[in-house]
DNA sequence: CGAATAGTGTCTATAAGACATTATACT
DNA sequence: AGTATAATGTCTTATAGACACTATTCG
């Protein structure tokens, strides 16, 4: 009688951050077979038949980027599961999208060589070769990540829990790679309902008027969206 | 020394279509154990270890909707692996959403006792239950094709190859579930570059002038996106 | 003709983008 | 004062939505 094959399961996180401008990606440095050496997104099998999909992300974002699931934005981003993509056999990869704050440099963890923050062009420009399929992981995350930007209030999560209006926007700059009006920015952002509220302070720069500071409203979808800048010279 | 554990993979298809109306998806009766007689959706185990996941969603639907993956748009929706989801043990689900023309009573297939379409109401509205957790996963196929039809031209993929503008304005209405102004519709639609083109006939109606037929054009991406109003009374 | 559906035109409130102007800090 | 950054205001043009109107079929 015909029984259904097993299969192994990991988990792959995307965990992009803003850093001095560009929009960047933890990678690790692989220290087992298969791929020794190659430069990898985070992640592992799952620990048990226990252990939840969900709750496996946020165990390998503890373990090796010593972050706080709780206290991040953290989704599914999708399953890649191509015959062939890993070596070992048949694994499927369960990857995860999680945004962070800026950071200083991570800690290595339990399976990594070395871990440490790349930009995003590197990848994507196919200067820096990642193991496995997880350029097409990476392309995907920062896709999903550039889009969510128009439609939920994910932008504050690249954020501190306070920040200023212009620092929001240098967000939206970075992951779009588009220049903005701060100008228009400004009216824009304060007009969608619960996106950003006051936080009260004000932050001193090294000259210049301060800028006010906010924190991240109550609002998860942004009615209106911020729309995206055609790059695509359209009607013409 | 640890090893890790292995899981068993199944693939379930959200297959959407439009049939006087209203928004429907199919359910099979399940013939075996667990939930034997309940309602679910169709889908089953990978083949074996040799398959690819998003083969096997296509081969799922051949099997179990006697439709060619080929010819609809197929996309995965999301993976599914709380523990205890499914009582034979640690089974991860990988969910595609499917669309699909309208279409005649579906044939029984393999593994289920029956087939048919259901209209969403029905399932979100929880009179009709169904097993495992596809509930959660209607949900959001169901949420991912609203929010689709902004920005992409999944719409046609509800259409026959040819259309009139009326019939995509009655996907439009039927997915989002809300009133457009033929009118308008009829202008915006036409005014998203390659969204649509002329294909050339025209319709009888039985009464009434007939209506101009098109075809999907060449375009995946909306520019500018066809906006879903406001159903949230915002404001004040 | 009248009814019904398809397709076009027009008006108005609102929003987006360009850019001037004022405000508040530091050196 | 001079410079740098923040915040506000104004103008023009494009767009969305409401709705009047014309066109083409059938009974």
């Amino acid at each position: 009688m015909w029984v259904p094959p097993e299969v192994l399961v990991t988990v792959d996180l995307v965990i992009l951050t803003l850093r001095k401008t560009d929009l960047q990606v933890l990678l690790v440095e692989r220290g087992v077979e298969p791929y020794r050496g190659a430069r990898a997104l985070p992640g592992g099998f799952l620990n048990n038949a226990g252990e939840g999909i969900a709750e496996a992300a946020v165990r390998e974002l503890r373990e090796e980027a010593d972050l706080d699931g709780a206290q991040l934005h953290l989704e599914q981003l999708g399953t890649y599961g191509d015959p062939g993509r890993d070596p070992r056999g048949r694994v499927i990869s369960v990857a995860y999208l999680a945004i962070a704050p800026e950071l200083p440099e991570p800690v290595a963890g339990t399976d990594a060589a070395g871990a440490g923050w790349e930009p995003i062009e590197e990848i994507l420009s196919g200067r820096l070769n990642l193991a496995f399929d997880h350029l097409q992981i990476v392309t995907d995350g920062v896709e999903r990540a550039r889009g969510k930007l128009e439609h939920s209030a994910l932008a504050t999560a690249f954020c501190d829990a306070t920040f200023s209006i212009a620092e929001l926007q240098h967000v939206y700059e970075a992951v779009w790679g588009v220049e903005l009006d701060p100008r228009n920015f400004y009216r824009k952002v304060q007009k969608v309902p619960g996106f950003i509220e006051s936080a009260g302070g004000e932050r001193k720069a090294t000259n210049g008027r301060p800028a006010r500071l906010f924190k991240a409203g109550p609002t998860a979808v942004l009615h209106p969206p911020l729309v995206r800048p055609d790059t695509t010279t359209e009607g013409q």
